[in-house]
DNA sequence: GTATGCTACGTTTTT
DNA sequence: CGTAGCATAC
C-alpha cells in the first residue's frame, strides 16, 4: 500500500507529502514529475483519507488521464476517477451541471473540429463566399479561435435571443464578423459548444454565480495541473477560482518543454507562480531515471541554443547506453528502410515491437513510413492524427444516435447523408430556408414537408420512419439494441457493409461493444453515454502490444519509449518551413527536446534530402547540429559539402530570424538617432524595411530593418 | 437534381 | 492520406 512512497527519492517524496498550499514542482523532461503528481494522488487518497470527488487533476491529453488513472488503480484499487481528466473534460463535466445557469441544456452537444468545419462549409455558401484564398483552416483560426479569444462574446451570446442575433446578422457588414455571428447563430439553435467555448463557459459562470463558484470551490479541496507550462491564461484562471477556498493548488511543469504556444499556452503563468502566490513553495527534481546519459547529453546539447530559457540542472541516473544514431537519407523510402532495418536489428538483439516508437512533426510525415512498414510487415499503431471518435464512420453512428435525442442540425445533416437518400444540395436548401423561416430544427421541416412532392422518390420517409420507429420506447431498451435497429433500419448498416474497408466495420463494432458496455449499468441513457463520448479521446484499442507506435512530438509528450525514432529531421519541415520567428524557432527546438527525451535506451535520428527537384533538395535540421556532432554516431559521415551548405543556410536563416527579432509592428513608435520619434507606417517583410513617418519629416521614409531605432512607449 | 468516379493537391501541432 | 473540385452517369 504504502509501498509507492519508498519509490520516491527525497524530493519526489517532499512535494507528495506537502499536501497543503501552493507547491510547484520545476523539472526537467523524466525527472518523474508525472510520478510524484500520481503519487500525491494517491497519498491524499489512502493516507490522508481525501475522497476522489474532492481532488481535481488536470492531465493535457486523454491518453494522459487514462494513463494516470490506471496507475492509480493500481495504487489503491477500483474507484471512480472521473476527476482526474484533460480540462476540457473537467468542463464539460462541469457544464452538464451548471449550464443551466445559462439557459442551455444539459444535453448540450460538443462541436468539435470537423463540426466547425462543415458548419462553415454551409455559411459560407449562404453568404456565397468561395474560398479560393482563405482556407477553411485559416478561417477556423481567425473567425472561430480568433473571436473567442476574449470571452466578451459570450454575455451577448447569452443575451441575444436567436431572433436577435438574426437581425444582427442582417445588419452586420463586416465579413469575418458576419461569418461569427452566423456561427454562434448556428451553435445557439443546436445548443452546441465548441472546445473554447467549454472553457470560457466555464470560466463565465465561475465567474458569475457566486452559488456556483462557492460550490465547486468547496468540492475542490485539492487542485492538481501536470504539464503545466502548457497552460492559457484562461485554463489557469479555472484552476486559481477552484483552489481558492482550500488554497490547495499543486502544479508540476518543465518550461523547456512548452510546445503549445500556439494554443495560447503561456510558460511565463508557470514561471510567475510564485510572484502569484508569495506563500508558493518549489520543488526542483534534479534527477532524470528516464534516460541514458548519451541521450540526455544529445537532448541538453540541443536545448541549450534557446536563448529565452530557465537553465536547470539534469543529472541522469540510468546506466550508461549506446551514442546517439544519425543517418542522413538521399530519399525518403531511403530512410524508411533504414529505420525497418534498425528496427529489425533491435527486435534481433531482443527488443519488442511495443518497445518501439517513431516521432514525427506532422502528420504528413508517416506516409513514408507507414509504406515500408506494411511492405516489410511489421505491426504498427498510429497513436495521433483523427482520434476515434472523429473517425468519419463513428461520427456517422454518433450523429444517428442524436437523431433519437437531440435531433440538432449537425447531426442530421450527416445522418441524411449517409447513405445518399437522393437528398442533396436543392433539397437540403430548400429544408433549410423552411427551417428559417418558421425558426425550427431541419430535422422538423423535414417532417412537416414529408409528404410534399419535393421528398416524392427520396429516403426521407425511411429515414424519418427508422428514428421514430426505434425511439418507441426507447427508455425500456438497452442501449446496443437501440444502436442495433438505428442503424438496421435506416439503412446505415447496409451501406457499410457495402463499402467494405474492414477497418470501418471494426471500428464500428468496438463503438457498439462500449455502448454494450455502458448498457450495463441499468441507470445507462443515451443521453449520458453521448455527452461522455465527446471528449473521450482515444477509445482506441492502443495496446496491441507488439505494434511499433506511429505518433507525432505533440501526442508523445508525456510518454516514454525504450527506442525512439524522431524522423523527418530536415530543414523545411523540422523546424517546420512556417516558422517566421526566433520565439517560434524555440518552440520547434522544444518540440525537438520533447522528442528527444521521449527515449529511455537509445535515440535515433534520421532525415532525407526529399524526393524529386534537386533543387528542391532539403538540408539536415539545424536540431542535428545543435545535438552536438560529437554526441551522435553517424551511420555513414555526411559528405564534406553538404554539411558546409547546410551550416550556411541554417546560419543565414538564424541571422534573418535574429533581424526579424527585432521586428517592429505598424503602429509602433519608434526613435531614430537622427530623425527623432516617429510612427511605423508599414512593414516590408520582402525589402525588409520600414516604412516610418517621423514626426518633424514631410514624407514617410523607408528604413532597413537593420536600422538603429528604439521602441517607444505608445 | 443527385450520385459517383476521377484527378490533383497540400499538409504544424490538439482538446 | 483525405478531400476539394470537376466531369460524367443515373
Ligand atoms: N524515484 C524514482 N525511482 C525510479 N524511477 C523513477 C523515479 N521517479 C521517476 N522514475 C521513472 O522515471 C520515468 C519518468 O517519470 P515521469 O514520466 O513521471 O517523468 P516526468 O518528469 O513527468 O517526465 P516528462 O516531463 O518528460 O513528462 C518513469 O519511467 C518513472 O517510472
Amino acid at each position: 500500500m504504502e509501498d509507492f512512497l519508498s519509490q520516491l527519492n527525497k524530493e519526489q517524496l517532499s512535494a507528495v507529502e506537502t499536501t497543503e498550499g501552493h507547491i510547484r514542482v520545476m523539472a526537467g523532461a523524466g525527472t518523474g514529475k508525472t510520478k510524484t503528481l500520481t503519487s500525491r494522488y494517491a497519498y491524499l487518497v489512502s493516507e490522508l483519507g481525501i475522497s476522489p470527488a474532492n481532488i481535481l487533476t488536470v492531465t493535457f491529453t486523454n491518453r494522459a488521464a487514462n494513463e494516470m488513472k490506471s496507475r492509480v488503480r493500481a495504487m489503491l484499487g477500483d474507484l471512480d476517477l472521473g476527476f482526474i481528466s484533460t480540462i476540457h473534460a473537467f468542463c464539460t463535466r462541469f457544464l452538464k451541471e451548471e449550464i443551466y445557469r445559462l439557459g442551455y441544456p444539459k444535453n448540450f452537444i460538443v462541436i468539435d473540429t470537423e463540426d466547425q468545419r462543415q458548419m462553415l462549409q454551409r455559411i459560407f455558401a449562404d453568404m456565397k463566399i468561395t474560398l479560393r484564398d482563405t482556407t477553411m483552416r485559416r478561417t477556423i483560426d481567425q473567425v472561430l479561435e480568433g473571436k473567442k479569444i476574449t470571452d466578451d462574446y459570450i454575455s451577448e451570446f447569452i443575451r441575444n435571443s436567436s431572433e436577435e442575433l438574426l437581425q444582427k446578422i442582417a445588419a452586420e457588414p463586416e465579413k469575418n464578423n458576419q461569418i461569427f455571428l452566423r456561427y454562434l447563430y448556428e451553435q445557439k439553435k443546436n445548443y452546441g459548444l465548441d472546445f473554447n467555448d467549454l472553457i470560457n463557459f466555464t470560466g463565465y459562470i465561475l465567474n458569475v454565480f457566486p452559488e456556483a463558484r462557492e460550490a465547486w470551490q468547496s468540492r475542490m479541496q485539492y487542485v492538481m495541473v501536470d504539464e503545466f507550462q502548457d497552460v492559457s491564461q484562461k485554463q489557469y484562471a479555472i484552476a486559481q477560482t477552484l483552489s481558492a477556498k482550500h488554497g490547495n493548488l499543486f502544479i508540476v511543469g518543465d518550461s523547456d518543454q512548452t510546445i503549445y504556444s500556439w494554443r495560447d499556452a503561456h510558460v511565463q503563468l508557470f514561471l510567475d507562480f510564485d510572484k502569484k502566490y508569495p506563500d508558493a513553495k518549489t520543488i526542483v527534481l534534479k534527477d532524470n531515471y528516464r534516460s541514458t546519459p548519451q541521450i540526455l547529453k544529445t537532448a541538453n546539447s540541443l536545448i541549450a541554443h534557446n536563448s529565452v530559457r530557465f537553465p536547470k540542472e539534469l543529472r541522469a541516473l540510468h546506466s550508461d547506453g549506446a551514442k546517439t544514431l544519425y543517418f542522413h537519407a538521399k530519399k525518403p523510402q531511403d530512410e524508411a528502410n533504414w529505420i525497418a532495418d534498425t528496427m529489425g536489428n533491435l527486435v534481433s538483439q531482443g527488443a519488442s515491437l511495443g518497445d518501439i516508437a517513431v516521432l514525427y512533426r506532422s502528420h504528413f510525415m508517416s506516409r513514408g513510413i507507414e509504406e515500408i512498414l506494411i511492405q516489410r510487415k511489421i505491426p504498427y499503431r498510429i497513436l495521433s492524427g483523427i482520434s476515434f471518435y472523429e473517425r468519419k464512420e463513428i461520427k456517422d453512428v454518433i450523429a444517428y444516435l442524436r437523431m433519437l435525442t437531440t435531433q440538432d442540425d449537425i447531426a442530421f445533416l450527416r445522418a441524411i447523408q449517409t447513405p445518399s437518400r437522393k437528398i442533396g444540395k436543392k433539397k437540403i436548401e430548400f429544408l433549410k430556408e423552411y427551417a428559417e423561416a418558421n425558426r425550427i430544427s431541419l430535422y422538423n421541416a423535414l417532417l412537416e414537408n414529408l409528404d410534399s412532392e419535393i421528398f416524392r422518390g427520396t429516403g426521407a420517409k425511411r429515414f424519418v420512419q427508422a428514428i421514430a420507429a426505434t425511439q418507441k420506447g426507447m427508455e425500456n431498451k438497452p442501449m446496443d439494441d437501440i444502436l442495433d435497429e438505428i442503424l438496421d433500419l435506416s439503412g446505415y448498416t447496409e451501406f457499410i457493409r457495402m463499402d467494405a474497408e474492414q477497418d470501418r466495420l471494426d471500428n464500428i463494432a468496438e463503438l457498439k461493444q462500449s455502448v454494450a458496455q455502458a448498457a450495463h449499468d441499468p441507470d445507462a441513457n443515451l443521453e449520458d453515454f453521448l455527452s461522455r463520448v465527446a471528449l473521450y479521446g482515444n477509445l482506441d484499442k492502443e495496446e496491441r502490444r507488439n505494434a511499433v507506435k506511429l505518433l507525432s512530438v505533440h501526442a508523445a509528450k508525456g510518454l516514454e519509449y525504450p527506442f525512439v525514432f524522431v524522423t523527418g529531421l530536415s530543414e523545411g519541415l523540422f523546424p517546420s518551413a512556417q516558422i517566421e520567428t526566433a520565439e517560434e524557432m524555440e518552440e520547434e527546438r522544444r518540440i525537438a527536446y520533447v522528442a528527444f527525451t521521449r527515449a529511455k535506451e537509445r535515440l535515433f535520428l534520421s532525415e532525407n534530402e526529399g524526393g524529386g527537384d534537386a533543387n528542391l533538395s532539403k538540408f539536415p535540421s539545424r536540431f542535428i547540429f545543435e545535438s552536438g556532432e560529437e554526441n551522435l554516431e553517424f551511420v555513414r559521415p555526411l559528405p564534406d559539402d553538404l554539411r558546409k551548405n547546410a551550416l550556411r543556410k541554417i546560419q543565414q536563416s538564424e541571422e534573418s530570424l535574429q533581424l526579424l527579432q527585432n521586428l517592429f509592428f505598424v503602429g509602433d513608435r519608434v526613435r531614430h538617432k537622427i530623425f527623432g520619434e516617429g510612427k511605423i507606417t508599414a512593414v516590408d517583410i520582402s525589402a525588409a524595411a520600414y516604412v516610418v513617418q517621423f514626426d518633424n519629416l514631410k514624407t514617410p521614409r523607408s528604413l532597413q530593418f537593420s536600422a538603429k531605432l528604439e521602441k517607444l512607449p505608445d
